[in-house]
DNA sequence: CTGAAAGCGCTAACAT
DNA sequence: ATGTTAGCGCTTTCAG
């Protein structure tokens, strides 16, 4: 194991002279198990460890033409969300012995475009989040390089989603459960697949529930967005609201305070992901509880098996995966508010 | 722009067939501005768009050695201290042009060696947060591979420094002028150089600011321990508590509340790094605030300046950065209760 | 089972 | 300013 002059510079053919074989049985003998005899692996083996010979990566690329790496996309390091997902894929890249390329898209799909064009040649797939680009352009991106989106539903190409449509029903179904029926959903960006799915889910539920349920918004989904949405909630004369995420009812958490409107026995909140923090912020937030990291562990998965299959025949076993979400009731939600309130228009 | 039959496959030859001139020429007009004509160069770029050409990243790093890549190495991807981090890094290096490889070092040295000599070969150059090596590791790494620490410091090994120890006095004083005068420190892992550079300023300035300060611990830094750290704080009977960091904080705040001890009027307690949520916990939090994104930023652009000197002969313009925190008061700290023991009897 | 040889796509000396 | 010619380190036919 000792004794290497200068590392990195140890080439396999070193190791070929230094065992006094040729480069491929080497090659063969560090890549191909079955390919050469027993003892020749041992010798190579011994040799390689000897020399401290590492394989360079780039040169294996450049001819095996695979670079074992993914690539994850996201719209936004910066939101909290997205960090689940980053330990998912993170984890689950690196359980497969892949390495895990991270890039913001600053939720702009002109960058997300670009972005995706340069990385695809220099990993084997790509795991992209909450895009905002056209199904289309998915779709013809999925031709060309190894793809699993994240939160959006397109022909022929992988994905997982987060049921998060489905939860916001049972989330309404608590709120109307507690009284309320002037209820607000405080919108995330239009151009959120995520953010109409839950939108068309909570018109229909409202009619099935006999409770009234406004669209206000868009919001961007940042806390700071948290108190103008706080502030749309409380014109619309809402006694709860939903929001498009955790970071959005967390900012309107605060506003609410400000404004002396006290959670809940004033209002009701409900937010969306339970991101960290909506645990311990004040109060601690109704939320629907999404599984994040598991869906960047299980679209990883897809990928990596998708990667594996692509040489055999094999069809891809599943192409789509919807994991459920849901609802963690904690202290920001409660019965409607007696009477009056601020302002009431049907009492 | 169009007509490409199946882009990907076509190889700098193809351009040069297409426009009639050598390989080399097509290079050099992609990669060296001045090194061909100004007609030459628009003719190729024209028939690099036309045919769709995009240069093979592996093949172009075999020749050129280098892989327009960097590597970020944290010891968990979970906490979001290095949440931080990680944005800082990204966004500088895809300012730079440069790939961000994110790898998750487990807490553990072994791993993050593993990591390091593997992701090493394929990046030009690693940032390590919080590195859980030796000293004599790290230089020894340094000397191979093109490295920035943070918060480590080591002879010829370029570092950042968030100055968290300096810090902490500002924070010892703050209680100390509340009339705190037995105030715990709950500390972080043994392994962490933060750590024991904190513990060491704390000693000091307790010294010369006629208090008590107690090291308790070592907690994991997480939001788990803190129930521990909070139980130790109180067994220890002080009044104020300095946390390793604000997951032990926000952790510990939580059963305080369980216990029934109030915050501040009971007890006063300040965390370290003011992360994600630090401001809208309950009571939001006093805490010495990090500029973890910058570090994270700074030590990019020290990594990559030093890999476009290495070049030329120009030695690295700076080799260590020290980065000032400061305090933030916000509702977590108070008087020293009045009486003695936990029951305040004010109001 | 192993060796020889031909590249993968691109860059970098050398020529011209 | 452009063309020629070698490789970078490795995998992979194709022979033997």
């Amino acid at each position: 194991m000792r004794q290497d002059g200068d590392a990195s510079k140890v080439t396999i053919s070193d190791v070929a002279k230094s065992v006094g074989v040729a480069t491929s049985t080497v090659s063969r003998a560090l890549t191909q198990p079955g390919r050469v005899s027993e003892s020749m692996k041992a010798r190579v083996v011994a040799a390689a460890a000897e020399l401290g010979y590492r394989p360079n990566p780039q040169a294996r690329s450049l001819t095996s033409g695979r670079t074992h790496s993914i690539a994850l996309l996201v719209p936004d390091v910066t939101n909290p969300f997205y960090f689940g997902l980053i330990r998912g894929t993170q984890a689950q890249a690196k359980a497969h012995g892949y390495r895990h390329i991270l890039v913001d898209t600053e939720e702009s799909a002109e960058v997300e475009a670009t972005a995706l064009l340069e990385v695809s040649a220099s990993v084997d797939g790509v795991v992209i989040a909450a895009s905002r680009l056209s199904d289309s352009a998915l779709a013809a991106a999925a031709k060309q390089t190894p793809l699993v989106v994240i939160n959006r539903e397109i022909d022929q190409v992988p994905c997982v989603i987060i049921d998060t449509a489905t939860g916001m029903i049972q989330a309404l179904d608590h709120l109307a459960s507690l009284g309320h029926s002037e209820i607000a959903y405080l919108s995330g960006p239009a151009s959120s697949w995520s953010n109409r799915k839950r939108w068309r889910a909570l018109q229909q539920a409202a009619r099935s529930l006999g409770v009234t349920c406004h669209q206000v918004g868009p919001f961007a989904p940042t806390m700071q967005s948290g108190a103008a949405a706080a502030d749309a909630a409380v014109r619309y004369g809402v006694t709860a609201c939903l929001f498009f995420n955790d970071l959005l009812a967390i900012g309107a958490l605060k506003r609410f305070a400000e404004r002396g409107i006290r959670v809940p026995q004033d209002m009701s909140v409900v937010g969306c992901d339970d991101i960290f923090g909506a645990d311990f912020c004040n109060p601690p937030l109704t939320t629907l509880t999404a599984p994040i990291e598991q869906a960047g562990r299980v679209a990883t998965d897809m990928l990596v098996s998708a990667l594996h299959n692509s040489n055999t025949a094999v069809p891809v076993p599943r192409q789509r995966e919807k994991l459920p979400t849901h609802l963690t009731i904690r202290s920001s939600t409660g019965d409607r508010p007696a009477a009056s309130g601020k302002r009431a228009d049907s009492e």
